[in-house]
RNA sequence: GCGGGUGUAGCUCAAUGGUAGAGCACCUGCCUUCCAAGCAGGCUACGAGGGUUCGAUUCCCUUCACCCGCUCCA
């Protein structure tokens, strides 16, 4: 209960100052979709600048101690078709579900992990029956049908080997079809037919719609990289390992919208694929899962609320080795969600993209060969053969390590994080504690009073900030109310000028968490905010 | 996608089958020398569409959005 009161309160604030809006919100609004208004789309933005240079212009030093090479794309969000079939997202997992039609059961089902059990009577009198169950193998199903039909208390066959599971794709193709069928729930026969689940936003590419020029919105950013890979590698002179980094809008329709921004149709992620030998793909995969981690805990997610979740096998996708999933404890919810997903997945997408665009995605280790070759070119004695076989050696297709954020889902923790309210001198507060790096707005300029040269120091100030840092400037009403406006906008820094600075070119630096202030020379007060941003 | 709940101003909440009201916030002025002070004035609302009715914010239907649960999902 208390958790969703401190939701409510969030949403209102988000809205009342400007950070979140819904879409199309004149209209009636639109579900799962949302809007940046003034301070969110700064926090948003300087959530996605932090990003792009702690990982793609400034990223720490690799497991072994060098540098680590990495450069950005900024891909196309429709893309050609191909490219969804390659990755599986048509045809592939975009998995068929099922749902029950009868009252109160109305439970929905992927059609894969629907079936069909045939218990026939243990002795003559008994009477067979049928079970529906959901599992993940006939095996499997044969086993929980049994228990079910004790549940039931039907008589049945006790002897499970006799029992015969049958897919749901089987029988639907059969004579008896989807109507012969009981729901794993309710055990009635009232399934609908298989329905294939709109994964992806579709569209046409051109003035007709026709079923030639269907296009796709991407679910996600990750294709544009690997359709990519070969461009990178050959205008670059890259070499392995190395990463590839996209922030970008992602769309995805088969979602059910949910809990404020945190699950939206459109959405924004934050992509790398650090390609690298696949010996060396181990230590890269805990590199990036323990740096990622701490990333967002050096951005102001101190709380334990945050927390990487090793996946289990049974949850991993079928290409994964092995998956890191970085959770947020969100206030609406019981359990932590999903920040971030940093995936092992492996040669699986560079071999889907081999296949369907038939071109080589393959790495030449140049360097490793030309030390081997220096050094055994004499023992070849000039046999093309040897050399070829050697040669492939120097060969691999690169494994991928995948860190894959949501930036907007990062923006909605920075808000749940930052919310807080204490009190001031006896006077209840909400303030916004943001990182000072990520706060929309740096500073605020406020002159003390409107008169006696203030607002005139205060502005030339202003100007001079305003260049390197976005700031307010604020002379309206009494400088307390001032203060509390920017508290809700995160602001950390407040300078107020006062009769003081008039003498001696001081003003006060007030901190939105404690509220001190210290005075310090105008002339270093751009110093002071970069010292303390940094912090 | 299914079931339940909610919808009055920027926010919190009233009232009403017959001109919708308050507090806070916001804006303008005056006054103000450090944490939402005071005075005066001002702006702003019945989610949308349809029906019943002389008249609907109120009753009915549809729809949209949000919340809760299931399902799905990054």
């Amino acid at each position: 209960m208390r958790l969703t009161m401190d939701m409510e309160n969030l949403v209102s604030l988000c809205r009342r100052r400007g950070f979140i809006f819904q879409s199309s919100e004149i209209y009636g609004g639109i579900n799962g979709f949302w809007d940046y208004g003034p301070l969110g789309v700064e926090l948003k933005k300087n959530i996605k600048d932090a990003w792009w240079q702690d990982m793609v212009r400034n990223p720490p030093p690799g497991p072994d101690g060098r540098e680590i090479s990495m450069v950005g794309v900024d891909c196309s969000i429709i893309m050609n078709p191909k490219v969804w079939e390659a990755s599986g997202h048509v045809g592939g997992f975009s998995d068929p579900m099922v749902a029950c039609k009868s009252e109160g059961c109305k439970k929905l089902f992927r059609a894969d992990k629907v079936f069909a059990v045939d218990l026939s009577p243990a002795k003559p009198g008994d009477r067979g029956v049928m079970i529906g169950v959901e599992a993940n193998s006939e095996a499997e199903a044969q086993m929980q049908a049994i228990d079910v039909a004790k549940k039931l208390k039907k008589k049945h066959s006790s002897d499970a080997n006799s029992a015969v599971a049958m897919s749901l794709s089987s029988l639907v193709s059969s004579a008896a079809g989807i109507e012969a069928v009981p729901c794993p729930n309710c055990q009635q026969k009232s399934l609908t037919a298989p329905r294939a689940f709109n994964l992806m936003f579709e569209s046409h590419a051109g003035a007709i719609q026709t079923d030639e020029n269907k296009v796709y919105l991407r679910p996600e950013t990750a294709q544009g990289i690997f359709a990519n890979f070969k461009n990178v590698l050959d205008s670059t002179r890259l070499k392995l390992p190395f990463g590839i980094a996209q922030i970008g809008k992602a769309f995805r329709n088969e979602i059910n919208p949910r809990n404020y921004t945190f699950r939206s149709r459109e959405f924004e992620q934050m992509e790398i694929e650090f390609f690298c030998h696949p010996s060396e793909s181990k230590q890269w995969y805990e590199f990036w899962r323990d740096l990622r981690k701490q990333w967002y805990t050096r951005l102001g997610i101190k709380s334990d609320r945050l927390r990487p979740r090793e996946q289990g096998k049974e949850e991993l996708a079928h290409y994964s080795v092995g998956t890191t999933d970085i959770e947020y404890l969100f206030p609406f919810s019981a359990e932590p969600q999903e920040l971030e997903g940093v995936a092992h997945r492996g040669d699986y997408d560079l071999t889907q993209h081999a296949k369907h665009s038939g071109k080589d995605m393959h790495y030449f280790d140049e360097d490793g060969w030309n030390v081997w070759i220096q050094a055994n070119k004499a023992s070849l004695g000039g046999d093309k053969k040897k050399e070829a076989e050697a040669k492939e050696k120097f060969r691999c297709l690169p494994h991928v390590i995948e860190p894959s954020a949501g930036a907007d889902r990062f923006t909605l923790a920075v808000l749940c994080e930052a919310y807080a309210e204490d009190e001031i001198g006896g006077e209840k507060r909400t303030v916004m504690r943001f990182h000072p790096r990520l706060a929309p707005i740096k500073a605020a300029i406020l002159p003390l009073v409107n008169r006696d040269g203030m607002p005139e120091k205060a502005h030339a100030l202003y100007r001079e900030l305003k260049s390197e840092f976005n700031v307010f400037y604020d002379d309206k009403g009494a400088v307390g109310r001032r203060y509390r406006r920017q508290d809700e906008a995160g602001t950390p820094f407040g300078i107020t000028i006062d009769g003081d600075t008039l003498k001696d070119n001081t003003v006060t630096l007030r901190d939105r968490d404690t509220t001190q202030q210290v005075r310090v020379p105008m002339a270093s007060v751009a110093e002071e905010i970069r010292k303390r941003m940094r912090g």
